[in-house]
RNA sequence: GCCUGCAUAGCUCAGUAGGUAGAGCAACUGACUUGUAAUCAGUAGGUCGUUGGUUCGAUUCCGACUGCAGGCUCCA
């Protein structure tokens, strides 16, 4: 009997049934077969070695693609697995599977592994590759799967099987002694994994992603099609940890952190010269957009965080302190004091909507695991806001403060923005109709705008839905910065109210959101996005304007103050040092411009200019220089040269 | 908070199989007045994160604490 296989270019060819995808590769061509990882079979993923029995389109997945990667990744976690238990019998499996760059496996094992065991591990690994043992597909009956397994002490498998929907097929695969439960595909043997893969990390991982649940012992790996990929990875991520914000912010003295203040940011004069650029124009910003500034107190008594539910939900969370008998806590947002602004005198259906905006202040003890850098901190800086409106504007709100968004987060650079729309979650809020309309209204914002997002479901507060934007920072971790967040609960907990038209006293819509999200980490994300070498625009230091001879001081100090008169940063270097030496410290340091002054220049009234990026001098009149380097800054222009990344 | 690791001069890092530590850069002093990514010479700088224990003796071995890093959980 043969059946029809249908090509991914539209071509039929008549095959025995049976057939499989090696058959197939192979009957290409040799090349195809030697890169051939997995097939698509009628859309799904198959075995390369599993019979196909009917007409059928395929596509045969190859190393190279990222559907291909990832069959070689979940792959090196099956060897990986059977790598350890050969090596640590006794070590009980649970899931390992293929991620982005990479795999990772979750053992249970009392004994902790050490870096050493995870060369070994790698070692073993090779050697299962070198075995090259075929990879063969089982079907199983559920009741049989777990049995089989419980007698095997493998407690975690059972489960895991116990719990898979009803109709799902139960699937195991077996390689040499090792056999683990898997829905696949997987490669023909373990050969084909070859060699570009490493381990890479130890870490702990509660089982389920739940800290109430044991821990496991979770070992990240990466994997790539071949070693040469492998090391361009692993170059590429050598290279991405020289932008981590944390050696750029040591380098550049732009802030520290020690010891005496964990989580909180010490501000360098550098680094504070940033933070007020950046601060300064989202504060122009927000006026343009309509919003009002206010400041509201850090210390605010205990009695409001109970009122707003901070208190029961953020408890342990909040910094609290007791002064002449009365209990204070500092505050850890700012939505609670916003509100008492809004209360303030009687609101109209004509204030609406009314936006307020604070850079505000806010202390939260998170876990001390949870800090990093300048991302995670205890005291941070929100470009907080809240708008108050009615129902009715919350989709025109929502829509403008999109719009609001992408021109700030274009204006700093950043192309790539993570959307998510997390949903209502189990406790919560309000009646299911508010936030079936409310949650409709931020996904019809987000798809008029072409806008691609990842729904969260659940993963909403529980006083409403929100939008989450986030941004990437050097080695590809997603940091929140952006969000819009919808509120039926604190307004009404906290008494805000506005007369209607009809006269009747109606509770208003709070609106949650930041743009920049908290100083602290735009900033951060901010400095990983330029690797130090900031646009003119933000640069701390814009102008460094350095000597070449002591005769030439004067007129230095001169084109210094002028600069700074037309609202630069400048600074001078009129130190005793070789030119060369100068250069070299300003351009380590990324100052986007560094004017040259020597004995020619102050007899010419001109400044020699060299750019951040580019090894050329120009010579021109100090005042052609001000009005080039006003366009720049005045248009928030980005450095063109490849270098300036570098 | 949990798991694994780490903590040596201002910075980047060596080092001691247990006998109180070293380099480069930076700093300071002097000379050099210099034309676009490091001028030369000299000086000074560390209770080896804190704290217990083992030991004749601990920066080194063991424990606790603090902080940091990478994950997990949580989150701007």
């Amino acid at each position: 009997m043969s059946i029809q296989i249908t090509f991914p270019d539209g071509a039929v060819k008549d095959c025995p049934a049976g057939i499989t995808g090696l058959e197939i590769a192979d009957g290409i061509s040799s090349g195809l077969r030697r890169n051939a990882v997995a097939i698509t079979v009628n859309g799904e993923q198959w075995d390369l070695t599993r019979a196909i029995e009917g007409d059928a389109q395929i596509a045969i997945i190859t190393r190279d693609t990222d559907e291909g990667l990832e069959v070689l990744r979940h792959d090196a976690a099956h060897i990986m697995a059977e790598a350890v238990q050969e090596l640590y019998p006794g070590t009980q499996v649970t899931i390992g599977p293929a991620i982005e760059d990479g795999f990772y496996y979750d053992f249970a094992r009392e004994e902790a592994f050490t870096p050493e065991d995870l060369e070994k591990i790698e070692a073993r690994m090779r050697e299962i590759v070198k075995r090259n043992e075929a990879i063969e597909r089982e079907v199983w009956q559920r009741d049989e799967a777990i049995t089989f397994f419980k007698n095997m002490g493998e407690d975690y498998k059972a489960e895991i099987i116990a719990d898979l929907p009803a109709e799902e097929t139960i699937t195991l695969y077996r390689q040499g002694d090792f056999i683990d439960l898997c829905r696949g595909p997987h490669l023909p043997s373990t050969g084909i994994l070859r060699d570009g893969f490493k381990l890479t990390k130890l870490a702990g991982a509660y089982w389920r992603g739940d800290s109430n649940n044991a821990q496991l012992q979770r070992i990240y790996g990466t994997a790539w099609s071949d070693k040469k990929q492998l090391k361009a990875y692993l170059k590429r991520l050598e290279e991405a940890e020289k932008r981590d914000h944390r050696r750029i912010g040591k380098q550049q003295s732009l802030f520290h952190l020690q010891d005496e203040a964990p989580g909180s940011v010490f501000w360098h004069p550098k680094g504070w010269a940033l933070y007020q650029t950046v601060q300064a124009y989202m504060a122009e910003k927000q006026y343009e957009r309509g919003y009002q500034e206010i400041k509201t107190p850090q210390l605010v008594d205990f009695s409001l965080w109970e009122k707003s539910g901070h208190a029961d939900k953020f408890g342990d969370d909040m910094f609290s302190l007791t002064s002449d008998d009365r209990q204070y806590a500092i505050k850890p947002m700012n939505c609670p004091c916003h509100v008492q602004v809004f209360n303030q005198g009687l609101k109209s259906y004509r204030d609406l909507p009314l936006r307020l905006a604070e850079f505000g202040s806010c202390h939260r003890n998170e876990m001390s695991g949870a800090l990093h850098g300048i991302m995670r901190v205890r005291s941070f800086v929100q470009d907080d806001g809240h708008t108050f409106c009615t129902e009715e504007q919350i989709q025109s709100e929502v829509s403008e403060f999109i719009d609001f968004l992408h021109e700030v987060y274009q204006d700093f650079g950043f192309e790539e923005i993570i959307y998510k729309l997390s949903t209502r979650p189990e406790k919560r809020v309000g009646s299911d109709d508010v936030w079936d309309r409310s949650e409709k209204a931020l996904a019809d914002a987000l798809d008029s705008k072409g806008l691609d997002w990842d729904l969260q479901p659940g993963e909403g507060a529980f006083y409403g839905p929100k939008i989450e934007f986030s941004l990437r920072d050097c080695i590809g971790r997603v940091w929140q910065c952006g969000t819009m967040q919808m509120d039926f609960s604190m307004p009404e907990r906290l008494g805000a109210e506005y007369v209607a038209e009809d006269g009747s006293k109606q509770v208003p819509v709070m609106l949650h959101r930041a743009i920049l999200g908290s100083m602290e980490r735009f900033l951060g994300i901010l400095i990983e996005q330029y690797a130090g070498a900031l646009p003119a625009w933000l640069a701390p230091q814009q102008v460094m304007v350095a000597t070449i001879v002591t005769e030439a001081n004067d007129y230095a100090s001169d084109v210094a103050k002028a600069l700074r008169n037309a609202g630069f940063r400048a600074e001078t270097d009129l130190r005793n040092e070789k030119i060369g030496y100068k250069v070299r410290e300003h351009s380590l340091q990324k100052i986007p411009a560094i004017l040259c002054i020597g004995k020619r220049e102050a007899e010419e009234g001109t400044v020699a200019v060299r750019r951040f990026g580019s090894k050329a001098q120009t010579v021109m009149p100090l005042e052609e220089f001000i009005e080039h380097f006003s366009n720049e800054v005045e248009q928030k222009q980005v450095f063109e040269t490849a270098e300036a990344s570098a």
